[in-house]
This record gives C-alpha cells, sequence and structure tokens, in this order.
DNA sequence: ATTAATTTGGGTAATTTGGGCT
DNA sequence: AATGTCCAAATTACCCAAATTA
C-alpha cells in the first residue's frame, strides 16, 4: 500500500478499517454490502471507505485527553 | 503558492486522481489503459484526466450533507 | 441450559492492486 | 513525476461452519 499522507485520509482501505474494528476484512465488506458504511468503488472494483464516517462510528476519539466514557451500548447502529 | 489553481482544474495529473481515489498512481494508469478513465495524452506521452469525471466516479459529494440517499452498493463499477 | 436468530470467520478461485525495477 | 513489465499481496465473490446474542 501507500503510505498515509495527511492530505489522502479522505478514504481507508478494507484492511484499514478491518484493523481499526479488529475484524476480518471480510466483515467490513459485509457492512459495505449491507448499507451499514458507506463504500466508494476503485474503477477496478475494490471498495474505499469514508475515513471521517468510519472515525464518528469508532467514538471519534480526538487526541491525547478527552478519553472518556462514551457509551458503550447505547448505540446498536451496526448491530442489528 | 498555488500548486493547484480551482479554476483551471479541468485536467488532473496521475498523482492527483491517485490520492483521490486512494490507490497509486500506476493503478490510474492500468485504468486509462484498459478504457476505464478517459485520458488525454501531453506531447510528451505523459496522461492527464478530466477532474469533472473522477470527480463523477468518487460520488461527488462536497459538502457536509448533500448527498444523503446516495447508494453506496448501486453502482457495479467493475469490468470483469 | 435450551432453541433460534444473526453475525463473524474460514476456505477457495478469480481479479485487482501495489512494490520493485527499467 | 510517469511509463511499462513481472511478481507478490490484497480484495472480491461465492460457499459453509463457528461464535455471539436474545
Amino acid at each position: 500500500m501507500a503510505s498515509r499522507p495527511p492530505e489522502a485520509d479522505e478514504l481507508l482501505t478494507p484492511a484499514e478499517v478491518a484493523a481499526l474494528f479488529r475484524v476480518d476484512p471480510k466483515t467490513v465488506t459485509r457492512w459495505a454490502k449491507a448499507g451499514k458504511l458507506t463504500s466508494i468503488r476503485t474503477l477496478g472494483g475494490h471498495r474505499r471507505y469514508r475515513a471521517a464516517e468510519v472515525r464518528a462510528l469508532l467514538g471519534d476519539i480526538p487526541g491525547p485527553r478527552a478519553g472518556e466514557a462514551a457509551a458503550s451500548e447505547a448505540g446498536p447502529a451496526l448491530g442489528a
């Protein structure tokens, strides 16, 4: 893969999203198929995911501070 | 430092298209060779790509909430 | 602890993509 | 920075079994 220049932080690869969620890349693909996650397709058919959306779903932990309890079981948006 | 004049962005370089799709420039060249992406050749043989076409393929979502009902899995851009 | 449901992961085959080199 | 070719890794899609949840 290519490096991660801060400017290109717009899209994420399946492997990157999978690593962030601690799941298999195949599971991320399944979320995209189910419409739970927005996916952009490359011209070859591979998927790319919006970094902003993934961060939001992960709880969007900004930085060193502010690591408070962010409702662990309050948003079953994906577990339906 | 006007590296990329916004108004004159009719054409994009391979590196710019690659960054937008989160792929390698080599992959963009492959798309052009496969006829999946319109490419204009410079007199030196290098390729340039139409910004409008690239934006359309990416989904063209400019603002915060623009394409709300943008079906992610409705575009089989695959050419296999 | 039981069933029943969904979700997730593993396997294989085919294509696409990325890295190194020219 | 971009091109072209070779080869390995990643991703895709399909199947079915295991894990998780209610």
